[in-house]
DNA sequence: GATTTAAAAATTGTATGCAATTTTTCTTTA
DNA sequence: TAAAGAAAAATTGCATACAATTTTTAAATC
């Protein structure tokens, strides 16, 4: 797959090189991956659309941040999103993919009984974009990975941090109740665990946040001021 | 408001002059809004990522068309998230909000009796925005705003059309109904009012599909291939 | 007349340069 | 030492130029 710019410049949001608050440097952004300006700021552009980074005028790009508040609606949000994909998986999934379900729960297991935080973390990945495809609508997957685009620089943290060890069998476990009701075809059940799954997922998350917070640490807020 | 160039070529889809399929070519954009070719080009990167138009490498960028499949599949999804502003709203909204709820379905009464097409798709646009703003959730107003504006090259072509104009109560009494709905605070059936209403448009549209379709203008199908 | 081929024109993708603005650094002052 | 201000550096926004590719037009062939 020949990554894109646009991709390349995604991943270093996605894979946590560059972080919530943090700026893009256009220059160094083209320096570094051996084009001129002109196409990293067509990149830059395209991600501030789809919401991943934030874009001001004539002040650098930086990575689109949200502060407790905005993270509950993203979360709720998302909850929804996801939970009437799994509903609509549950009754239009077809069978290769039911298979595909069912071993992604196995390997799951495997991964989640390692303590595989970073397998953990594509796992997810995985499973929710198959719940997007089994819900077999084009524009409801795209809508359900926009949101998801947006808020993973927050959701990778979970399954990168040392304290969520003890947890990584949680979402295993609600993944595998999720896949359960998903192949007996019961959307109303699918969709309930769902939305229990995303606010489980962002309980963890906040519960990260105020330890990172308590550490006195950067606070990493919004600062959308001045 | 400062229209950005952005909005601007954006203004030409929505308000018709561009349809879909039709290809945006940068130096007439450029040279039609006084700029160079690069801060269009910026645009229109924007909007291929917003979905309103469609990025090919090498070839010009077009304004994005759906097929039928894909009309359905949109306002299925449009249908849900919908549905979903307008249970939240129920519950949500504040005495202001309500207020202007209760004066927006007035004003529609009116403008549905004098059949002001263009007023009404206004109208349209403002009743929806309400919801969403309603549902007290910046992420889910993103999202149920990205989905419409997809979807508004369509929809507005509903309420231009001559033949429309017998419909035109239809939707104002749709939208009085979920209003109602939402003031008593009854979610359940603002929600089921809400996908009634989508739906309903999605047979008004297809309708008005197949009619244009057998007066033999021009199919106006994806011809994603070649 | 329709189809294929070749040339010309138009169009996109990217690099580069410069003005406008912001950010940083360095000085000055309280 | 801290705060304020000025100068320097860095950075963004935009125009322009040119190569690569696509699209259109024209010519040639069946």
């Amino acid at each position: 797959m020949p990554h894109t710019l646009r991709q390349k410049i995604a991943d270093l949001v996605l894979n946590g090189e560059l972080k919530p608050g943090d700026r893009l440097d256009e220059h160094s952004l083209a320096e570094r991956f051996g084009v001129s300006r002109t196409p990293v700021r067509e990149a830059i552009r395209q991600l501030g659309a789809s919401g991943l980074i934030e874009i001001r005028p004539r002040r650098s790009a930086v990575v689109r941040s949200f502060d407790r508040a905005e993270l509950d609606e993203a979360f709720e949000a998302m909850g929804e999103i996801e939970a009437l994909c799994a509903a609509r998986a549950a009754v239009r999934m077809n069978e290769a993919e039911r298979l595909r379900l069912r071993a992604l729960i196995a390997t799951s297991e495997d991964i989640s009984a390692r303590t595989d935080r970073s397998a953990a973390l594509e796992m997810d990945f995985e499973f929710h974009g198959l719940l997007h495809d089994g819900a077999r609508n084009w524009m409801l997957k795209t809508v359900a990975e926009e949101t998801r685009l947006k808020i993973t620089p927050y959701s990778a943290a979970l399954f990168t941090m040392e304290s969520y060890n003890a947890d990584l069998d949680r979402p295993h476990r609600q993944h595998a109740g999720i896949a359960e009701a998903v192949l007996e075809g019961d959307a109303e059940r699918a969709s309930t665990l769902m939305r229990e799954h995303i606010a489980q997922a962002l309980i963890s998350l906040q519960k990260f946040f105020d330890d990172t917070a308590a550490r006195s640490d950067a606070p990493k807020v919004k600062d959308r001021s001045r």
